[in-house]
DNA sequence: CCGAATCCTCAAAGATACTG
DNA sequence: CAGTATCTTTGAGGATTCGG
């Protein structure tokens, strides 16, 4: 057998370029993708538009697009009502639900820790 | 006294554009911030030169770039012994250590997850 | 109301060369 | 060794239009 092989070259290693995992890592903690989940976690499910007032400063295009992603990664389900006006829900599928919370909470933490980064950069500034 | 202020407009909320949060969230949630908190929370010290090596694809550019936003924000120590040639350690903080556990908690969550994750892309893309 | 498609811009990322 | 400085390239992201 050849364990050494995934042991040094693993190509699923995050470390190495290339690999896989680095998109996935990428989509999920990307500027708007953190809101969004944040926002399915705490709210279940929520209309495009609902997203878009929510998620201050986001374009359509890139709530859109962010969407997409996490919707192709398995992590948000998107359910289209056939009726006009168009009428979209997402919300958090079972994977999207621990990613969700990892990510809230890592966002919520850095909320609480601002000012501590706040006078750790001013005292890096003064120091300059 | 103006509590409803606090509530409903709240600068610091991360769903308002402009709010400092996302500024520090986006760069501990980077592409190389995250690898790289990740490497100093296992291995505790590294040298600029180990953490190059070690983060592959990345360019001393950004990696000098990324370690020094996370040095302002107060996550990461910078050590330089003034000897020729030059020796510069780099550590968490005790800030910097609850941030580097939940980034690396949530990266690895993902690798572990990345056949789910590489399934539903299947899914999605065949049913296009 | 949702979101696909197009165009456009500018800031970030990479490559390269240089320095204390 | 640990960075800067400079230049070039890339593509993320915004604005707009259109269609269902």
């Amino acid at each position: 057998m050849q364990v050494s092989v995934e042991v040094e070259g693993f190509p699923f290693d995050v470390f190495e370029p290339n690999c896989p995992s680095r998109g996935v890592l990428e989509h999920v903690t990307s500027r708007w993708a953190v809101l969004v989940l944040w926002l399915l976690l705490e709210e279940g499910t929520l209309r495009f538009s609902q997203l878009r007032r929510r998620v201050g400063g986001v374009s359509e295009k890139m709530l859109a697009q962010t969407l997409q992603r996490l919707e192709r990664d398995g992590f948000v389900e998107r359910i289209a009502h056939p009726v006009i006006p168009p009428h979209v829900d997402y919300s958090l599928t079972p994977l999207g639900v621990p990613a969700a919370q990892q990510v809230a909470g890592l966002a919520s933490w850095i909320e609480q820790q601002l000012p501590a980064v706040q006078s750790a950069r001013e005292a890096y500034d003064r120091s300059k």
